[in-house]
DNA sequence: TGTTAGCACTCATTTGAATCGAGTGCTAAT
DNA sequence: ATTAGCACTCGATTCAAATGAGTGCTAACA
């Protein structure tokens, strides 16, 4: 696939250009290049080329007599380039994390740190969005004399109790009863269809104890707002900032840190849903909307558990980031995540 | 209550230069304090008071001819007057995180936040140690076809769910009388006394269903070793420190940054049980233990919700955090969670 | 005898000038 | 079309002088 806009040459040069910056976060100038390249062009015609690649906005000076780093554009450019190349081999990751570790939030935390420390970025992962919240199964228990405890699963095998006041008696008998009433009536049903008929019918049936129905649907629907409301993102290797002089200026590591605290922000990031074909997204500097990550690029994947739970990684670093080591250690992680969810399935 | 090494003015002096330095984080000189008191005494006199002081360790110069600033020993002097005035007014702290919120987790979370948000410095809090950790309910559901779900109910309300595949078919009566032999025999035990004994007894009970016995037992130890193992810690407001510039230079805010992120480290702060009568401990510098925060103070409150559940509130900050209005927001904090808690129960 | 004014001295910090050097743009030669 | 050469720019570095906050000491004072 040709570029009508960049020559051979200047491709190489521009290459040359990020690669080197990436390494060193220092500007490149033209004779560093020139030696780069092993001598094929002299440090003047790269100048040359270099004028050109500022005035089609590829790269940027810092300012006069300093080299040139890649802008934006630039590295949109380059990361084009790396998503063109399919080269999805699957390289072998820390397995240690796909014990038998049980709880989900559990296995995103460890996730993250370990996105973290292997790419010296910082890392954040978003808890799974339920797209579909239809209830799976009802159990009410009594776990003391004036305790009932409401157990709710909805699709997907989200799991979540209450426990709330005895507000009636129930015998062990009328408790079966109730459970038998709970399941029959709405299992298999969305939050949407728990209309005023459903609860009358249930109400009904339910005759004397139909407080204990109000006291379940009321559970019920808390679990399904708290839900989609209190989007978990854990974030990791914050710290790894640090390692970037061009991002750890006070003012800077303050901003952005804070930023990563901020849970609220994140969501804007990991919310949106417009997966490229690949399911990972590339927001270079501004692209990404965040104010305060303008100095910053965002990777971010999609991950999917079945059943159309869904969330989203995220690694974010400096713009000279290694766009090849994050992508490709994203895409092994959602391989990962996805086979081992497969397993727990079985 | 007399002090026998420090008569009274060298005493106002001493809190004269603690205060001035809590606002303005530089070395105080003399004549700001002679200022500062009123001009009781000539610059000269706090001179050689000051003098003295920096000789009995109180305060100390960070080079010649500059101001001075108060020691580990300064510090823990000023903090000791205070807790000794006992003055627990009550102030009203927001509310907001009092409404109906049912997650324990996102309480705390919350009121991490709300503490960093307060005080201006770093906040943590550690999710509640269960000490006695007893079984107090336990229910086994078909959740699906091929799936079960174990509920694990532990004394002070902690539950946890787990879901198994089914490895054997269970008709409803035999989960009903499951639920009833798992409960009547392992009711009201620690872990420690679920031995050898119970389990064979149990398992007899169960007959051909034994098997289902061993799933849930295994579940049992995992969720009561998961427990106590992964204590969880929530902080808040980390990139507070950074408007403290004795904390924020790159070296040493990175490392203390880290520190936070550190889940491992910061249970040594918490985990200590030894409160003070009041149930708040003061660490100033390396009373600590932890090497990055030699620069800081930590500030522990112990919390207890009832039933045995404790856990532990702290906030960090630089040594000349405002003590005061530390440890009067911890004071009132640990009364709010308590009346929350017991608001709760009824 | 305790307090204070005065003064010489110290030393981190600030300021500004001089220098350095990496890198560019342009021109002329190849 | 490429390259060598050179003047020029401008941030970074270095260094010394100036600044000023603060001390310690001494002598005078109440």
């Amino acid at each position: 696939m040709r570029n009508v806009e960049l020559d051979e040459r200047k491709i190489t040069i521009l290459k040359a250009i990020i690669k080197n910056y990436m390494d060193t976060g220092e500007p490149v100038g033209s004779r560093t290049i020139s030696k780069y390249v092993e001598s094929k062009w002299s440090s003047a015609t790269i100048r040359n080329e270099m004028s050109d690649l500022e005035e089609m906005g590829y790269i940027v000076q810092p300012h006069t007599s300093a080299g040139r780093i890649p802008s934006d554009k630039g590295y949109r450019f380059y990361v084009d380039q790396i998503l063109q190349e399919k080269n999805s081999e699957v390289a072998e990751i820390q397995e240690l994390m796909i014990q038998r570790v049980d709880r989900l939030e559990s296995v995103l935390k460890k996730l993250a740190k370990l996105l973290a420390r292997d790419t010296n970025y910082a890392a954040m992962i978003s808890g799974p969005r339920y797209h579909e919240n239809k209830l799976k199964f009802l159990q009410l228990s009594r776990v003391d004399e004036e305790k009932l405890l409401i157990v709710t699963v909805l699709e997907g095998n989200l799991i979540k109790n209450t426990i709330v006041p005895a507000t009636e008696h129930l015998s062990d008998e009328e408790l079966l009863n109730m459970n038998i009433l709970l399941n029959s009536n709405l299992n298999g049903l969305t939050i949407e269809e728990i209309n005023l008929e459903v609860i009358s019918r249930m109400k009904q049936q339910a005759g004397q104890h139909a407080g204990i129905v109000d006291l379940v649907l009321n559970q019920v629907a808390e679990v399904i707002r708290a839900d989609s409301e209190d989007l978990q993102i854990y974030t990791s290797g914050a710290t790894n900032i640090f390692k970037y002089p061009e991002l750890s200026d006070n003012q800077k590591a303050s901003e952005l840190l804070s930023t990563l605290e901020h849970t609220e922000t994140l969501k804007d990031l990991v919310g949106g849903d417009e997966a490229g074909e690949t399911g990972i997204q590339v927001y270079i500097g501004e692209e990404s909307q965040v104010q305060a990550m303008r100095d910053c690029s965002v990777v971010t994947a999609n991950y999917e558990l079945g059943e159309g739970i869904r969330g989203t990684i995220g690694i974010i670093g400096p713009k000279r980031m290694d766009y090849e080591k994050v992508l490709k250690t994203l895409r092994t992680v959602m391989t990962q995540l996805d086979a081992a969810f497969k397993k727990e399935e079985r």
